[in-house]
DNA sequence: CGTTGGATCTTCT
DNA sequence: GAAGATCCAACGC
């Protein structure tokens, strides 16, 4: 197996980037003695100031967007909707606002924590750990206090161990919930593993 | 099944 | 002051 450097992330190439983290292992240690992690299904990516769907679109920098401005290997969090912890992976180099959204998770690692943690919150029972964004951030146990921090290991990392995503067994659409950005709206910049989604 | 609406609050205008 | 990279349960069919 092998961590994930964060060269592989400053590379400039944010679509194959989101495409091959798909099958990757994330790991979550940010509370001591509680590993959780799954299986990378479903990423989008975001291409900095180009991209109307973007936070950083214009190259707009604000006190939230700050992180996405750093060099690859960064981690980006914001709260969406008053609720949600969104995770974001940054790609490219210093400056070039790119970042790779993190969808879902096939939950493989502490599946016991990640269900406490998706149990609070005034609801009794959740079907899905990690299928959708807000929920998977919920699961690792993310808040917006890690935005900004980098990838590493001991706390929130990613691992390769060879899985390998046949690009017949991959699906392309258009980003969710976007549709605010005009043209870009209809990009294909989701990338699933088919199949995986579906519970 | 598919559709609908409520929860909830930071961020930027 | 408005909008938002969502989730879930309650409906209606």
């Amino acid at each position: 197996m092998t961590l994930l450097s964060e060269h592989f992330f400053q590379r400039e190439n944010t679509q194959a980037i989101a495409q091959e983290l798909l099958g990757k292992l994330i790991f979550s240690e940010i509370e001591k003695g509680k590993l959780v992690g799954g299986i990378i299904i479903e990423t989008e990516a975001y291409l900095g100031g180009e991209d109307r769907a973007c936070h950083a679109y214009n190259y707009r920098r604000t006190h939230r967007t700050e992180p996405m401005f750093g060099p690859g290997g960064q981690i980006y969090v914001y709260l969406c909707y008053g609720l949600h912890h969104l995770l974001n992976i940054v790609t490219h180099g210093e400056g070039v606002p790119h970042a790779i959204l993190i969808r879902s998770l096939q939950p493989t690692h502490g599946l016991d924590i990640m269900q406490q943690r998706r149990l609070f919150k005034g609801h009794k029972q959740k079907k899905a750990l990690t299928k959708g964004p807000g929920a998977l951030a919920q699961a690792l146990g993310i808040t917006r206090e890690c935005s900004g921090r980098k990838l590493e290991k001991g706390f929130l990392w990613i691992e390769d161990r060879g899985t390998l995503v046949e690009a017949n067994q991959m699906g392309i659409s258009p980003r969710i919930g976007v549709d605010y950005a005009g043209p870009d709206a209809q990009l294909p910049l989701r990338f699933y593993i088919k199949g995986a989604i579906l519970n």
